[in-house]
DNA sequence: GAATGTAAGGACGGTTGCCTAACAAACGTG
DNA sequence: CACGTTTGTTAGGCAACCGTCCTTACATTC
């Protein structure tokens, strides 16, 4: 007997290890017409059973449910001249229900806020880390979510947060030295304090997630570097974030990026500094805000220009492997602007350019962030989204 | 309504572009079954039962499907002292089909040859290209695999190719410059011609599924070199081949890998060359194995290592970036083994983990493939295997 | 040797989720 | 005004899973 089973693959229904029941093709359905929604804006019953392929019946029971959650609602009929019924327009109703969302990437400071589905923020709350490790960082994280659940004046969908740290995708915080926390089922303790659905995720990879969600991301590969106390990265891929072996990817901080003879054209970047991590010439000790300060401080404008190229040059030099191996679209600067946005960025991007095949650096980006200060915010929010919704 | 739903994600359906029906979620779950039985060995209804979550009844009616197909068979009851009734083993026929499995990536010749589906190579052919490209090289093919597929003797499972270029998740070849490929449907063209599934992917790409999936692949993220008249490379992460933007991720070749000042340790590498993309100092001009011989021919053996270490440094501190963002467990070299697995692999290794975290590279390794010449031809055979059966 | 407990595999009925087919309603056009 | 077109709904059917009950077959214990 021959196999010729023409599959015809729907969506490479990834991780071969977990069964796949009829119930999760429908959530899955579901999370598609959302997302179309969400993405091409308002549509018809008709136009969302064109666009995934389903059939007009069961997208109007998909809707239903969607309905009955107050996630969509219909707008009125579309006015316009075609022959046939006019159908009737549904939409997302992003102000029905909100998002909490904390951003951790600060050591002073725990940043959270209320936003709703489109991203907006709505309000926020701010708590002083005080220097507090450990579960008395956690008391004070689920303090401050549960205020801004209070302070939610629509039905709360789900709390996302974002830390430095290895997290793995259940939200379990594998590491993060700067608030003692070890192999830390954060989400989890979180969820079931509070009552909600919790997502946490690595700060560079909820930057990332934003980025790709909401900052104007070209839909192709896309790398956010995060710039601040140290460097980090998130990267989409093929639609998905990047895990990694040990959930550890986007650890570019401590690749080494200045050799003992590194003093391109004249600007010297001085001997490898020592890292934290115990070897010398680390991305880190050049990249990060600190080191940049350091760098530049007091010098004149021109002269600070100088120096930051020559950081910018050896960004380039780092990402330019990275960039080419995985056929990155976007690479994205999350971090002081006035550090980043300028010699540093451009010294950055021409190098990159110089150390590429064309053909990949000729369509790729380098550019600041679009979301500002609320990257890792929105981040968080798209984590939750993407988490219950299924909305990237 | 307060939305609470758990979703309970199973696998995180990937590619929210397409839908999901129940009959795809009964093909993935039967390809878990057989997954299970091809990597973990013969087993009881009920282990799989056990290991993939789903019932007994299900899996019962899973096996029985599979077993229809002759893909798997009973292989007799267990005999082992334990109370309760033993279970009759099952095992994947690895004998009851063939693959077809043909490499490009060689200029001169054709590779060719029948696989069963443990990877075995049962017969092989090789057509001369003689220089042929577009159309005629697309005839030679297909004449390859029809005469491959004659001297297969049992049911041909599909074909699949390894073929240098940028080519899509559907087998189109975007453009193969040494072949005058250029926007070329060729699985649905070969698959016309033959009557069977056809599935096309890059070599690098290949023969990193080759590596991952019968090269003892540790799990985690995993990066294939090839070293030929070209570098090229393919990554496996997170369990699946990353495609990237345009579908040509892996083009490492040409990163720039020699500046003006290098001269490591004595070792010079002199001034960069020049690179048939029209810059200077690719990774290619010092990795190729043309360039390897060039750099080593008529040396002494000791100032031959000394030169290879030299490119060895070159390649570590390439690599490096990558490793680290995307913290990769293995790095593979596929090529020649008397060029590539000796100093020139100890210096990429060592300098990898001068410039990498120790968390990431001291778990990491770089090592020349385990599947030896056959590399690219075994991981066109996973192609099939992943493509009609779901088994990677 | 008989009774007991455990495990494997099959049979039956129920639920979910999608599809096809058919239909009513609403609109532009000839 | 009749007609074709498009929308959204209703009705019926198929596929795929689950839970539950049953038989079979073994190890252990008395």
């Amino acid at each position: 007997m021959t196999v010729t089973r023409d599959t015809a693959r729907p969506g490479r229904l990834l991780r071969p290890t977990a069964k796949v029941l009829p119930e999760h093709a429908r959530a899955h359905n579901r999370s598609m017409v959302l997302q179309h929604l969400f993405h091409a804006g308002p549509g018809s019953r008709a136009d969302l059973a064109r666009a995934t392929g389903l059939t007009r019946v069961t997208i109007s029971d998909l809707v239903a449910s969607l309905m009955a959650e107050g996630l969509v609602a219909e707008l009125g009929a579309r006015a316009e001249g075609r022959p046939g019924k006019p159908g009737t327009l549904l939409g997302v109703r992003t102000d029905a229900h909100q998002i909490v969302a904390v951003d951790l990437a600060d050591d002073e400071r725990m940043h959270g806020a209320v936003l709703d589905l489109s991203g907006t923020v709505l309000q926020r709350r701010t708590t002083r880390v005080d220097g507090r490790t450990g579960t008395a960082a956690v008391d004070a994280l689920t303090a401050l979510c549960r205020d801004l659940v209070a302070a939610a004046t629509r039905p709360v969908l789900g709390v996302g947060v974002g830390s430095p740290g290895v997290i793995d995708p259940a939200g379990r915080v594998l590491q993060a030295p700067n608030r003692q926390w070890f192999d830390l089922p954060l989400a989890d303790r979180l969820g079931a304090e509070l009552g909600l659905p919790v997502h946490v995720a690595n700060d560079a990879n909820t930057a990332a997630l934003g980025e790709f969600t909401y900052g104007g991301a070209s839909g192709g590969g896309l790398l956010v570097l995060t710039v601040g106390g140290g460097v980090g990265a998130g990267i989409v891929l093929d639609g998905g974030l990047v895990q990694g072996h040990e959930h550890a990817a986007g650890e570019i901080g401590h690749v080494t990026a200045v050799d003992e003879r590194d003093d391109i054209d004249g600007a010297p970047l001085g001997r490898p500094l020592p890292c934290a991590c115990g070897r010398r010439g680390c991305l880190e000790t050049v990249l990060s805000v600190p080191a940049l300060r350091r760098r530049t401080d007091g010098l004149d404008p021109s002269a600070a220009a100088v120096a930051l190229a020559a950081v910018g040059r050896r960004l380039g030099i780092v990402l330019a492997p990275v960039v080419s191996t995985l056929n990155l679209s976007e690479v994205v600067l999350t971090g002081p602007g006035e550090l980043l946005d300028g010699p540093l960025r451009e010294a950055a991007l021409a190098t990159l350019q110089e150390r590429t095949m064309p053909v990949v650096s000729s369509h790729m980006q380098l550019r600041m962030t679009s979301l500002g200060e609320d990257g890792a915010l929105s981040g968080a929010a798209v984590l939750v989204l993407s988490g219950q919704l299924g909305v990237t």
